[in-house]
DNA sequence: GCTTGACCTCAACAATGGTTGAGGTTTTAT
DNA sequence: ATAAAACCTCAACCATTGTTGAGGTCAAGC
């Protein structure tokens, strides 16, 4: 075995989707809309450094909080091309897509929140219940809020 | 006007997507999916009850929960077909996806917190980073969960 | 040198949730 | 009676995130 653990090794196409644990298509697919970087070898075959790897693993973090590709790759746009992702570099992307999460978050709570106080109701009036009125369209009515108290209970 | 208001009137497309806030396009796909219902006119047209515009109002607010089109309809699927949806209705609906909102709750608080923890860490270790162990992988390993305790800090 | 595994491209397909347009019909209002 | 508005069907298209397959090439072991 002349051939020692080289950390500096071009990683080939199969490498890369066995050690990020993505299928070859995805990695054929992250390259074409521009997330990962590469070259090509003398008879064409794709080439990587050890860097997609992490790009990769934020790429499935990013999902996982609900970042559609493009603002991936718009995010990724930051980082000059090719370089390493620092730990400053995530840094910086996570806690923009932290603030992402947070607001879907939010949105879920709300709407679960709703969900408890309309379960057993079953109103859903289009102007009063605050499940059909997600943001506060209310004021759009142009007769300001109105809020019915149920006399008993 | 003989026209009275008459709510046992049947509502036309156009009535529908105009009363729920949907398009006109929309009401043609969830009736070609299955998820309400109507008849036809003499001469070919779309009418409904009115309680396709509650159906409707019940299938938005499930999707805001993320529910998908086809297990919104196999949820309807429950109610007898054509019948108006009771409040009693609606409480078993919106129980069961309450549930599952609950879960997709967890799974990105638990993310956005793996997130806090990892902020300016940045290892995304594939076997040490618990971002990139989303359920518990760790076992999967065969070797048993190693767990590495950085000696400082 | 030959076989085999890994790789290449390009197009098509899949699921989800709709929208758009062409070409023709019905309903409604005057 | 007629014109306009609303409606019909069907196919194609949009975006998203990939997967699958056909037909051909590259690289490495024996």
């Amino acid at each position: 075995m002349t051939q020692r653990i080289d950390t500096t090794r071009a990683l080939s196409v199969g490498e890369v989707a066995r050690r990020s644990g993505v299928a070859i298509s995805t990695v054929h697919f992250y390259e074409a809309k521009g997330l990962i970087e590469g070259w090509r070898s003398g008879g064409n075959q794709r080439r990587y450094t050890r860097d997609v790897l992490r790009r990769i693993a934020v790429i499935r973090v990013a999902q996982r909080a609900g970042i559609g590709l493009a603002d991936i790759r718009a995010a990724f746009a930051a980082v000059p091309a090719g370089r390493t992702l620092t730990a400053l570099d995530w840094g910086a992307l996570s806690s923009a897509w932290r603030a992402e999460l947070d607001a879907r978050i939010r949105a879920l709570t709300q709407l679960r929140d709703e969900l408890d106080g309309c379960i057993g109701c079953g109103c859903l009036s289009l102007s009063d219940c605050p499940l059909r009125n997600p943001g506060d369209r209310l004021s759009e009515t142009g007769a300001g809020a109105v809020l019915l108290e149920p006399s008993g209970q």
